[in-house]
DNA sequence: TGACAATCATTGCTTAGGCAATTAATAATG
DNA sequence: CATTATTAATTGCCTAAGCAATGATTGTCA
């Protein structure tokens, strides 16, 4: 199911896409936004993920990487910092603390000696070995009550707000600048 | 729309509710994870609306406080920290940031002396007033092409997801303690 | 080849948030 | 009324992430 909707009850208006008015300045309510409720959500999600992982010692800033790098991912400090959406000084520090876990190991790349290659230790395979099964048990039972087509419902709408958000990437008659990271709404 | 679904195509177990296997650890995927598009696309919004504060100066962190202020849904650290979801002592030195930028003031309570009072300010009052309109416009923008059926959807799944997290509150016959915040999936 | 640009990793500075301990004040109990 | 428990705010210590600057190395191009 989940239409695409390409122009159902757009107002006679040629604005950029559609962009109903769901929400409205005088009556706004926080807990009826859905960057309030994907917040909420996401925090249940992940504090559960956070409480089964603290026997591996492992937060969750710290389990992203060490599952890119046994999965293959990643290997570098760049394609690391890269694929987890990270600042590259952010994951030098990160992989400090993994290293001095023992989890993984730097070695310099000697093809290109500005690289280091990252590495995971035996300890630090047997880890990440089981975040996968961790994170599917905690998404399923967050996912409790769901039907198949809910669930493929709702990645569509996640999917289609990233893909509005792909479409207009910076500024379109804004000029305001700056960068920022991610928080709540 | 957006049925509740309290039992469709539940197994034969009576297990604690229905929970589909969605995933599984051997061929889990990162980006078919709803933990994983909930933090993307709740960066992307985040994204936004700081670009767009950063003429207030407030950052995402800093436009929540200021927002239940002017509200009326909070007037003191202890209130604040709860209505936003911190710790207490991050409340004290968010409000040691806003007080610097001249947004708000502290000012003891008469009445139990423990209790300090966050008033806004003038300028404070002024900045916050224009942050429901920021709000509100890049949300609709992020949901650009949603039906009004698709948006109520969208937020019933939301919750049916909070839901699910207050149904199962802590551990069950996990016997991991630990607390933690919130972050990715 | 030699100057310049680009890339990689690191470090310092700042905002940010959780946990624990501390202090002050109020509430509850004997 | 006095002891104890509870609550409020703050502070110190830690992990964490962004930005900017740096040093080292590699790539590009005149």
């Amino acid at each position: 199911m989940t239409n695409t909707n390409p122009s159902s009850s757009v107002p006679p208006s040629d604005a950029p896409a559609s962009s109903l008015e769901f929400y409205r300045a005088d009556n706004y309510v926080t807990e009826e936004s859905v960057g309030y409720l994907m917040r909420r959500a996401l925090a249940m999600v992940a504090q559960d993920v956070e409480r089964e992982l603290v026997a591996s010692d492992l937060t969750n800033a710290q389990w992203v990487p060490l599952l890119k790098l046994f999965m293959g991912e990643a290997s570098t400090v760049a394609e690391l910092a890269r694929e987890c959406h990270l600042d590259a000084g952010a994951m030098t520090r990160l992989l400090d603390r993994l290293e001095a876990k023992g989890l993984c190991r730097r070695v310099r790349s000697v093809e290109d000696r500005r690289v280091v290659n990252i590495e995971l230790t035996e300890p630090g395979r047997e880890t990440a070995r089981g975040i996968p099964g961790v994170l599917c048990r905690i998404q399923n039972a967050h996912l409790a009550g769901f039907s198949a087509d809910e669930f493929q419902a709702f990645k569509g709408f996640l999917r289609r707000i990233l893909d509005n958000a792909q479409a207009r990437p910076k500024s379109q008659t804004l000029p305001l600048s700056g960068a920022g990271d991610a928080r709540e709404v």
